[in-house]
DNA sequence: CTACCATCCTGGTTGC
DNA sequence: TGCAACCAGGATGGTA
């Protein structure tokens, strides 16, 4: 669900409430996540001040004093909620539940539970196996086109399923795969080794462009995905083809208008007039 | 090595 | 209204 955009919202919500801030209790209500919580997760919690927050790919990173870092990981269908009042009862699918030393509570509520929480050593936070083989992030201005070149070479499948894949580029999902390949007027069927000369080049701007659009509307919000103050993101009213079967596209006068097929058990949509 | 598929889980929507 | 089938923004481990 959360894609980089809406993951990256979510990160400025809690960098502005949290920054600073202790952790003065922990409350776990579920510890069977995607993977397990770790071993004395909350006594290890307890005390820690926030210093800083980062997002890498889709994961929020709590850099905590004591050389702690705490992953985050929304999957599909987690939310993570600030509460002024800590009071604030807690609902079925709130997992875990910080208190901050300034009364604040922080939910993290996950009903299919794809989501994760870790916690992780900030030293060699670089070699933590959920962020070790993860590509360039595609806002840095180091992600150009010869770079995702490089990591696109040698792959023998479509570039929709190449830009899903976050070894390639990180913090790309469904969504704003079809969307960048929209813009950039690229079919989803390509393979990528024909992906090469203009094509390539139009690809890192629009991947940039639309994300940066989205983090501008506040993401997308679709069914679960809301931001830390419990506000809609408005970036679906502007999708060019997601979700839009049978609409026309917005840029060529086409009779077939907005397809939708299967590629490796996602949907895709796209124009094929519109992206070759 | 890469590529593909099923799978984890719940809830909302669709179609009969 | 009831119920079953299907679908969903992600990631991964097993298999081919």
């Amino acid at each position: 669900m959360p894609e980089l955009p809406e993951v990256e919202t979510v990160c400025r919500g809690l960098r502005e409430k949290l920054t600073g801030r202790r952790i003065a209790r922990v409350v776990q209500r579920r510890a069977d996540l995607r993977k397990p919580l770790p071993k004395h997760f909350r006594a290890r919690l307890k005390d820690r001040q926030v210093r800083r927050i980062d997002r890498r790919a889709k994961y929020i990173l709590l850099h905590l004093d004591s050389n702690l870092v705490l992953m985050l990981h929304l999957g599909m269908s987690g939310r993570l909620l600030i509460h002024d009042n800590p009071k604030q009862v807690l609902e079925t699918h709130d997992h875990v539940a910080f208190y901050t030393d300034d009364r604040q509570l922080i939910v993290f509520r996950d009903p299919r539970r794809f989501g994760l929480v870790d916690l992780a050593s900030a030293s060699d936070l670089d070699k933590h196996p959920l962020l070790r083989d993860i590509g360039p992030e595609p806002l840095d201005p180091a992600f150009t086109p010869t770079v995702l070149s490089s990591r696109l070479k040698g792959r023998k499948t479509s570039i929709k399923a190449a830009l899903l894949d976050q070894r390639v580029v990180a913090g790309l999902g469904n969504i704003y795969v079809c969307e960048a390949l929209y813009r950039a007027r690229i079919s989803p069927r390509r393979q990528v080794a024909t992906v090469a000369g203009r094509r390539a080049e139009r690809l890192v701007p629009a991947i940039r462009q639309v994300l940066a659009d989205a983090i501008d509307a506040g993401g997308s919000s679709l069914r679960d995905y809301v931001q830390t103050d419990g506000e809609l993101g408005y970036f679906q009213h502007h999708f060019a083809v997601y979700d839009r079967e049978g609409a026309k596209c917005p840029n060529c006068a086409c009779e077939t208008g907005i397809k939708r097929i299967n590629q490796g058990g996602r949907s895709t949509f796209y124009c094929s007039m519109h992206q070759r």
